[in-house]
DNA sequence: GTCTATATCTCGATAGAC
DNA sequence: GTCTATCGAGATATAGAC
């Protein structure tokens, strides 16, 4: 179902009867997706609530057990949704030809877009992880082998190969990764408290993140840039 | 116990009573806030049991409801203690004596060491901020009239003074807050994953974190700087 | 102040009609 | 496939002994 990348025949095999499988979600089964990510991401997974999620999707308690069995399950078909649109939906924009600055303009571009769109992906995401991410353990085996390149590798590549052709001094590149997607994700956690504290940024929230891309672009890219001095 | 910095005899007033008041907690009621911290940031405000915060604590469930009267009450009394620890207890960094460099190179210390003695903070905020911020919004108005300049505001201050100066190139201080608390929060945030990912990554923790300060303070700091070109 | 025992209620899950 | 009604586990909260 959620096999992308596969590294074997076999695996292919199963990926494509995946794919068909997870393509057949019905109208029903992808709103009760869609209420569940929300439903999780504002309360996490004990504190979501069934009905909660049923009065979200426009359907009843019982449906959603006769389309995901328990909580836990459709928990778990969330979980897999995520983390695949999270890790890996975003490498392919770092696949893309181009120098150090284009790649990473148009990363940063397409990751603070994504958030944008998505809000609940990345509280998902930390709630899991601050649970102790126990589906995600779990899982992840599986996810590995059939996603060896996801978008952290990926990332990883791209600073590696930038301090070795000098496009940018020799830094840790796992270091710029946290501090890129820390960058991009904080501004959908932290405005809601930020516009609290500081009522005149309610208004610009659009424009700001507009305006964020470029001011993490330049942030990141002037301050990897060797210098003379 | 909180209240820093007040900026007229009314409010500091409160504040010295407030202080009295606060610290006025036992050690038992210590006790119970720390491991409801815990709890809370695990498993969110619904999530959490009762009987998990009694068990890390120590103590029986009864004696939570003997302190606290109930969950929510509980809840509120973690969120004050949390956020002014997240929030005003930073500032002091940031009414040091010192150029911008230097200012801004301690309180990304302080600020990541902070994180690193205290990894439930931020998540219990995060939290708040994805329910809806219910408690955060009703406790805001006495919580800004007490501090009114916690350390986002000074972080603002700190720069546009730098922008003026000439120290730093002009660029949104709102922005560039956004980039130092992104950076320095999401290491603690991402880790676990990272390091599922990248297993290599699990043995260099406490090495990342120290070498991570210097990191954030010169991807800024000359990401920041006047550029000639 | 501290504990055991218990009342009360909420929520996940199921049975069974349609 | 969809719904109503209900069971039963597990949670918050309280009563009352010590």
């Amino acid at each position: 179902m959620y096999y992308v990348y596969p590294h074997s025949l076999t695996i292919w095999l199963i990926y494509l009867v995946n794919i068909m499988a997870s393509t057949t979600f019905s109208e029903t089964e992808l709103q009760i997706l869609a209420a569940a990510l929300e439903e999780f991401s504002m309360h996490g997974r004990q504190g979501a609530r069934m009905q909660c999620i049923a009065d979200r999707a426009g359907l009843n308690k019982a449906l959603l057990h006769y389309y995901f069995r328990s909580k836990d399950r459709l928990y778990e078909e969330v979980f897999t949704y995520v983390f695949h649109t999270y890790f890996f939906q975003l490498a392919d924009t770092l696949r893309a030809e181009g120098d150090f600055p284009t790649v990473l303009r148009a990363f940063i571009h397409r990751y603070v877009d994504m958030l944008n769109e998505n809000p609940a992906l990345p509280m998902f995401l930390l709630r899991e992880v601050a649970e102790g991410a126990p589906v995600f353990s779990r899982r992840l085996p599986e996810i590995v082998q059939a996603n060896p390149l996801g978008m952290p590798k990926l990332l990883l590549a791209l600073f590696e190969e930038s301090s070795r052709s000098g496009e940018s001094r020799k830094t840790d590149p796992f270091q710029t990764l946290i501090s890129i997607m820390g960058a991009c994700i904080y501004f959908f956690a932290g405005f809601p408290i930020f516009s609290t504290l500081i009522p005149e940024l309610r208004d610009r929230r659009d424009q700001l993140i507009e305006e964020r891309k470029d001011h993490i672009f330049e942030l990141v890219y002037y301050g990897l840039k060797p210098r003379t001095e």
